[in-house]
RNA sequence: GCGGGGGUAGCCAAGUCAGGUCAAAGGCGCCAGACUCAAGAUCUGGUCCCGUAGGGGUUCGGGGGUUCAAAUCCCUCCCCCCGCACCA
């Protein structure tokens, strides 16, 4: 048993006494990583500690390549939950009060701080046991820790005011309206996440066209504004109650249901009062048009949606044509509303757009084709979404249309919207796709149109063009992520960048709003640079003139320092930092991210920096799962990282989380697996252990079976760089960890002799560098008890040395292997236990040179069998059946033979005999026998009482067993 | 629906881009043997099926195709996961 713990702290106290980790500016290559930092409103568990450990890798193999590494973390605090889980202490939600006392070990009596939202954020950053701080410190994580921050501290803030100057100044951010989920018993804006049901409900975005009737105002709501050309009449719904409300000062119709919204949704509402007389029969003006058509009953009008009225072109929408054919053949349905029969006879669809594959009116060819004739059939809503998206995807307006003639449907529908609009014969009201959309506190929500929202305008054409210059010079891994890059850049629109609540820097514009939590953590890699010297000044005097200089190298830095008041000296030396270390060399984060906070990553810096500051890579990370079942804090399913530590200690944390998954696919941490790590990393260090007691000695003849094991060693060593170099942590460590001590113990059991010690000291010095990026505890901890001078985390890393290279060496235990493969073969095949007697033959004389033209041929890649049989009647003394049979066998084997070994076959002489007979204790151990015999084929003394000799072909040696 | 990623032996997972060295690395689990008083640890071997001689058969989500040859290429179907915005 070792005690992992005293090994991790006493290292751990070592580094940091030794400063080891803080980066400053040098004369030697930069690498500047960064992660992005945790949102603190719980403990870290070892998904997070999945999250931090690869960065972490990657720059402690870094280090030891030479670079000037640049590892930091902060905590973020901005944004809402935090602030909300303060208020569920205040007001002891006993489950959330539960959590905190009896999971994440708050006492009783210190409730009351946790209702202020810092000290909470305060606590899981890094105040607690618990804390992100504290769990990357046990995990030995190589962060410059004076850059740490947070993002409430007032310089930080100052940082954020500086970029979003910028954006302003740059035409980046606008004022604009928005609709939201809204609840209106909570009072608050709702996202997916708070609904009880209606996840995922979009919120369409209907136009209103005025009809006028007299004094009156008909809006009907169309998602389809551009077939205001082709409307022969209005519906209402006879059984609907209908209202004449006061809005924006004209007297509109609409639903009882609508007026709330309009109200919701910026209208000025004044009076309502109830419809006394019935509208329909009567005549309305379509606007834009100015046709006079009549209003018409429909019992699929649903009051509940938008306003309940709703304007009809049969010609494109399937439920009109439906409502209007009913009317046509049933007239008796028209006598209530004194309608004429003949006048709704008389309307013929008319068609406004042309589509290709379709008649004069798609929605008629639909209706007809589906045999609907009923208004309320189910099938109408298939009809309808599948007439309005090939219409507007592929449709162009008809030639007779004023004005939009021969536009597509696509462009034409913003057009006459917009045109509408601004006649002021239109306007906008939102309403869900689905319904019902109901709030965790059971109330139903409906949409809210939020005025002064600011926005960020990601859809501006010049800026993306820049994110997807960027994009294309990135490094991205894994390289799949670039498609998703590529759509989210061209599908992010405006994003609402203020919030009304929550911790975070004050819009700079407009302090009544907060920059929201994704907006305010874009650029901040490049605040990092400065962080350590940032708190050395006072923060009142960082104006925008500071960042400029010291980020940009904009402006005068004598007069920057005189007009802002910070030293001189202060600002040239973050001048410095700031110039060495940006650009950010990778950014990582969890693939979840790439739609939003990766992205605008890119955004933010094209939109600020110059070009060649522009970051260079982002590395996307997979989730983690506990046992197969998604993590989560209120079920009580996480381990939180000290927990992990004290069970494991840090290295088999850190060793287990890198070897099981790629960094980008999803983790499976599982306790039975973990455990398994523990006597895996036992087995190295002790291992080490013994290779450390060993004598010293000069560097001896090596044996075949050395020069196999130094073989071995630069092939890993080689695998692992490349690997590393990839961030392929997995397939890095199953080659300097796993296959690494498969091979040594292959090694352990064939070697024998004095250069054994040799070449242990020698794998074991390159392996434990090779390892310490990974467990760094335990290698220091080894590196220190080997007597080497320094820390084995800024040791070089070690190179391939190519004259350990060793094919034959490699191709000979190779050979071995499938030699006693055979034998097991054969022992299986006939139920032997253990033979009393094994039996080997070797092919010699004329068929080894025989042997080495097949080698020759396959090289070439053509095996001639005649011209081989040929060669051997004038050049071997050989009866030409015997000769015949041996080329085709030979033929066969070699063909199935991994390439690179034909080529080591053919290059080099290797004794097959002596290999065999220096085996033989080798290969006794391994097949369990009694007596193991080599002889050639034809040795007169060989025994060989099956008469098996004869079938040996060259390292396929004849075996007999008994 | 849209965008992205996947389906490989009991489980996890490499291999797929550049077809043949693939019955398919490595890990976990399981079985047997060695060591041990014993357990654990460690070491050795086995772990798709059949086989009294190193061999054969059937596999890589389903189906079809290309090819001398397919886990790998093409087509098609089925299933799973992630993201889809005002939220970290």
């Amino acid at each position: 048993m070792v005690d992992w713990r005293e090994i991790d702290a006493k290292w751990q106290r070592a580094w940091s006494e030794a400063k080891l980790f803080c980066a400053e500016p040098n004369g030697r290559p930069k690498f500047f990583i960064t992660v992005a930092y945790p949102y603190v409103s719980g403990p870290m568990h070892i998904g997070h500690a999945r999250t931090y450990t690869v960065p972490d890798v990657i720059a402690r193999y870094k280090r030891m390549r030479g670079f000037n590494v640049l590892f930091p973390m902060a905590y973020h605090f901005t944004g809402t939950p935090l602030v909300g889980a303060a208020k569920r202490v205040k007001r002891r939600d006993p489950e959330f009060v539960r959590i905190l006392t009896k999971v994440y070990g708050v006492r009783e009596e210190d409730l009351p701080k946790f209702e202020d939202p810092r000290y909470f954020a305060n606590y899981f950053a890094r105040e607690s046991e618990l804390s992100y701080r504290k769990g990357m410190h046990l995990l030995g994580y190589s962060i410059d820790w004076r850059r740490e921050f947070t993002t409430i501290d007032e310089a930080y803030s100052k940082f954020v005011t500086w970029q979003y100057h910028k954006l302003m100044d740059a035409g980046l951010v606008s004022k604009g309206k928005h609709p939201v989920k809204w609840c209106p018993s909570c009072g608050n804006p709702v996202t997916d996440h708070d609904l009880l049901e209606g996840e995922g409900v979009d919120i369409n975005e209907f136009t209103l066209l005025k009809y006028r009737l007299g004094d009156y105002v008909l809006p009907a709501a169309t998602l389809r504004p551009e077939t205001v050309f082709g409307v022969t009449n209005l519906w209402l719904n006879p059984n609907v109650d209908y209202v004449v409300a006061e809005v924006d000062g004209e007297k509109w119709v609409v639903s009882k249901e609508a007026v709330e919204k309009l109200r919701n949704q910026g209208f000025k509402v004044g009076r309502v009062e109830k419809l006394r007389e019935s509208l329909i029969g009567k005549d309305v003006e379509v606007p834009m048009t100015y046709k006079k058509v009549p209003i018409l009953p429909a019992e699929f009008v649903d009051p509940k949606n938008a306003s309940g009225v709703v304007g009809s072109v049969p010609s494109h929408a399937p439920y009109d044509y439906v409502a209007l054919l009913e009317l046509q053949r049933r007239p008796e349905l028209l006598e209530p509303y004194g309608v004429d029969p003949e006048r709704v006879r008389k309307i013929k669809p008319v068609s406004v757009i042309q589509l290709q594959g379709f008649g004069e009116s798609p929605a008629i060819d639909v209706v007809e084709r589906e045999g609907i004739s009923d208004q309320r059939d189910p099938k109408l809503e298939d009809a309808t979404s599948e007439v309005y998206l090939a219409e507007f995807s592929r449709g162009t307006m008809r030639d007779w249309i004023p004005k939009y003639a021969g536009m597509k449907v696509s462009i034409a529908k913003e057009r006459v919207r917009g045109d509408l609009i601004a006649a002021g014969e239109g306007a906008t009201m939102y309403e869900f796709s689905k319904k019902p959309v109901i709030c965790r506190c059971g109330a139903e929500c409906s949409v809210r149109l939020v005025e002064d929202q600011w926005f960020l305008n990601y859809s501006d054409e010049a800026w993306k063009e820049k994110a997807r210059e960027c994009l294309g010079r990135m490094h991205l891994v894994p390289p799949e992520t670039r498609a998703q890059f590529e759509h989210t850049i061209e599908w992010l629109r405006e994003w609402p960048c203020t919030r009304r609540i929550g911790m975070g820097t004050p819009a700079p514009w407009d302090p009544n709003w907060i920059i929201e939590s994704l907006s305010d953590s874009t650029i901040y890699m490049a605040y990092y640079t400065i962080s350590h010297i940032l708190k050395e000044v006072d923060p009142a005097k960082l104006s925008d003139e500071v960042f400029d200089y010291v980020l940009l190298g904009e402006g005068d830095v004598e007069s920057v320092s005189r007009s802002s008041g910070v030293e001189l000296e202060t600002l040239k030396r973050m001048r410095e930092e700031a110039g060495y270390w940006y650009p950010l060399d990778y950014r990582m984060s969890a693939s979840e991210l790439i739609p939003n906070h990766l992205t605008f990553h890119i955004f933010h810096h094209v939109a600020i920096f110059p070009p060649d500051l522009w970051p260079r890579g982002i590395v996307s990370f997979g989730m983690v799962v506990l046992e197969g079942r998604k993590m989560s804090s209120s079920k009580g399913n996480i381990i939180p990282i000290n927990d992990a530590i004290r069970e494991y200690g840090a290295d088999v944390v850190r060793l287990y989380l890198m070897s099981v998954a790629e960094p980008w696919q999803d983790l499976d941490w599982r306790t039975m697996e973990v455990d398994a790590m523990v006597r895996h990393l036992e087995r190295f260090y002790s291992h080490a252990r013994e290779v450390i007691e060993l004598p010293k000695m000069e560097r001896p003849e090596l044996t075949l079976w050395d020069r196999w094991m130094l073989s071995r060693l630069q092939g890993h060593l080689r695998e692992a760089t490349e690997a590393l170099e990839k961030f392929e942590t997995r397939k890095a460590l199953q080659h300097a960890f796993f296959l690494m001590l498969q091979d040594l113990r292959r090694y352990l059991g064939l070697a024998r002799g004095e250069s054994k010690a040799w070449v242990l000291k020698y794998v074991l010095d390159r392996w434990v560098r090779m390892l310490a990026p990974f467990v760094p505890h335990v290698c220091e901890e080894i590196w220190h008890q080997m007597g080497m001078e320094g820390f084995v985390s800024t040791a070089p890393w070690p190179e391939v040395e190519s004259e350990y290279v060793d094919k034959e060496a490699e191709f000979v235990e190779e050979y071995l292997r499938s030699v006693i493969d055979d034998v097991r073969g054969i022992l299986r095949a006939t139920k032997m236990k253990a033979p009393r007697r094994a039996c080997f033959y070797v092919a010699g004389g004329w068929r080894r040179d025989a042997y080495r033209k097949v080698l020759e041929q396959v090289r070439k890649g053509k095996v001639d069998l005649g011209a081989l049989i040929s060669w051997g009647r004038e050049e071997l003394d050989v009866p030409p059946e015997e000769l015949a049979g041996f080329f085709k066998a030979a033929a066969k084997e070699v063909k199935r033979m991994p390439e690179g070994w034909v080529e080591v076959l053919s290059e080099s002489d290797i004794g097959e005999l002596e290999i065999l007979t220096d085996a033989r204790d080798f290969i006794r151990d391994q097949i369990g026998a009694e007596r193991v015999d080599v002889f050639t084929m034809d040795d007169p003394r060989r025994y060989d009482p099956r008469g098996r000799a004869k079938l040996a072909l060259p390292f396929r040696p004849a075996i007999y067993v008994e």
